[in-house]
DNA sequence: TGAATGATGCGCT
DNA sequence: GCGCATCATTCAT
């Protein structure tokens, strides 16, 4: 059972401007009812993708097949194949029709760090959830786990009422296009952090 | 400690 | 065909 100061986060969270929801993303917890238990982690880096004028965001060409759940509702999970072989994890946001989105790049392990050692044979415990590829292969986060509901039961975000982290921000790793918005937010006093 | 590189699948032009 | 919101390995300093 949740502790009563741990708050599962609304929908409301997510329905706003994409810059005000990042950063405030930092610091928060994400957990995830998997099939082999409960898996929780402390996030520590994000970066925000915004609409179809953010070069760098998969909705830049309008809207297709694949970036669909960044139209809808948000408060979705919006999980997609990069290079052949890692999956990454977003959070849609702003209203229905505006498509955005929060990618989950770094976190700090928490609860069942044995299955995420089961997944990441190789990683030491602060490097493990890493990297957002790193982060889903560590979590068992794969294709299926597109379009599901955070307002559910299976994956979703809370707020521990700790003292907020102290977030740095930097331009966005890995896209040659959007690299003037400086849409990268992490704690900088985290060894998790996935570049420096 | 850092640069270069291969693995690997799919959406889009 | 091309180009990725990546990672692990290799080889160089």
């Amino acid at each position: 059972m949740a502790r009563r100061n741990h708050r599962k986060l609304a929908r409301s969270f997510y329905s706003r401007a994409t810059l005000e929801v990042a950063p405030e993303m930092v610091g928060k917890y994400i957990i995830y009812h998997s099939p082999a238990g409960r898996l929780s982690a402390r996030i520590v880096e994000v970066e925000a993708y915004i609409g179809q004028d953010d070069p760098a965001c998969h909705a830049a060409p309008g809207p297709t097949k694949r970036n669909r759940v960044m139209y809808g509702q948000p408060g979705h999970s919006y999980v997609y194949l990069i290079y052949g072989m890692y999956y990454c994890l977003n959070f849609v946001t702003e209203k229905p029709g505006f498509p955005a989105a929060v990618l989950l790049r770094a976190a700090e392990p928490c609860e069942r760090l044995e299955v995420m050692r089961r997944n990441s044979p190789r990683q030491k415990e602060e490097k493990i959830l890493s990297g957002p590829g790193k982060f889903c292969r560590s979590f068992g986060l794969s294709g299926v786990h597109n379009g599901l509901d955070l307002t559910g039961s299976t994956l979703f975000l809370e707020d521990r009422a700790e003292v907020a982290p102290v977030i740095a921000s930097s331009q966005r790793v890995g896209i040659r296009k959007g690299t003037d918005h400086h849409w990268r937010f992490y704690d900088d006093n985290s060894s998790s952090v996935s570049r420096r």
